[in-house]
DNA sequence: TATGATAGATGATGATCGTCATCAATAATG
DNA sequence: CATTATTGATGACGATCATCATCTATCATA
């Protein structure tokens, strides 16, 4: 069934999408080629004329998250008075991102997968994310107030990164609270809202 | 073919410590129970007499290696003098345990996989696994110099964890490596040894 | 309108997966 | 020594895996 040019580009818009969620979602090894274009509403035969393996739709998926994150870091925080940091770390070390890795950062969510891979693009597209983040926090960190004492991004990075993961697969429920807290404050300083209300 | 009691275990043992290693390096759905069996010495056929399931064996494989992880800090870091945080941090964020997941922590080898399941017992493996990095580095940190300014533990664990498994994924050496040095030198603060010889 | 190009559905490939029934061989037990 | 219990090897189960050959229906083009 031939389909329309304009057509043919959205659906493969629609495959990388969903598997940027799905993989996310169940890992590398977790979810399948015919259950990715089954949930992008296609069957698995077309994949192959749309990319040259699995492998290779990993690599797109991951650049498509990476620019995602990029849009949406760059226009929803760098202008985010008084404190972008506090504001990136709050929003990174949250319960809403560690229950949803499908819309979530890459890194916690399948930086141990790409480690296991010997696919050099694959590892170039993970280097890369940490690479723009690490340019990011430097960025956030210098126009913050003195509240990141003047860490090395990439500690800062591997903290909330780290947070994250571990988050994300405690089963005790304040445990996972008290982490993510902990972190928040470590990183961008006691809470500056609330000074009350906390017994 | 039967053998005797003593040898059963024997082969039992091999397997969980086959398992440990294996999945550390593959993953959990990078390795499959033949596979296991077969680095193991043994067939696949006897598994499941040892094993209800793969996930039975994955918690039991976690286990043995909290329990080594606990034994190893124990034994060789708590009076690891002047700064035993130092020393854990120096070899936990070192090249020797980024290029060797099979015999490393667990968290940063297979949080990500665990956090991904729904099974209970694993996911309470590891969070005593956390629990217990926590303990360890809350009485580190106490015995240690001013160096960790009071950092929650839960910061420190989630910086070592994140620092390991991104190091893992860069595919640029040096980038890896300055990312290491920086998180080494944010917990433990600056090398107190090497002066000199540095440029 | 006629023709060629192609997106995608159908279906099959061999490999590998977790799991289990069966059985031979031998250790443990009396 | 005879009996029983049990380890682990053999082999198969159905499911799922990534990958690809084939074909068909339709868009794009002349």
């Amino acid at each position: 069934m031939r389909v329309s040019r304009e057509k043919a580009a959205q659906n493969r818009e629609q495959i990388i999408e969903t598997a940027a969620r799905l993989l996310r979602q169940r890992g590398f090894d977790g979810i399948g080629v015919a259950d990715i274009m089954k949930a992008a509403g296609l069957t698995h035969g077309g994949f192959y004329r749309n990319f040259a393996s699995k492998d290779d739709l990993a690599v797109k998926a991951g650049e498509r998250v990476i620019a995602e994150t990029m849009a949406l870091l760059k226009a929803g925080l760098a202008e985010q008075p008084p404190d972008p940091l506090r504001a990136l770390v709050e929003r990174y070390v949250s319960t809403a991102h560690r229950d949803n890795p499908g819309s979530g950062c890459i890194l916690p969510a399948l930086a141990a997968d790409a480690a296991r891979s010997d696919d050099p693009a694959l590892r170039a597209v993970f280097t890369k994310a940490i690479q723009l983040y690490l340019d990011q926090i430097a960025k956030l960190s210098s126009a913050s107030p003195r509240c990141t004492g003047g860490r090395h991004p990439a500690a800062i990075l591997s903290e909330m990164v780290g947070a994250v993961m571990l988050s994300r697969v405690i089963a005790d429920a304040p445990l996972a609270e008290a982490l993510m807290a902990a972190v928040v404050a470590d990183i961008a300083g006691p809470s500056p809202e609330k000074k009350s209300a906390e017994q």
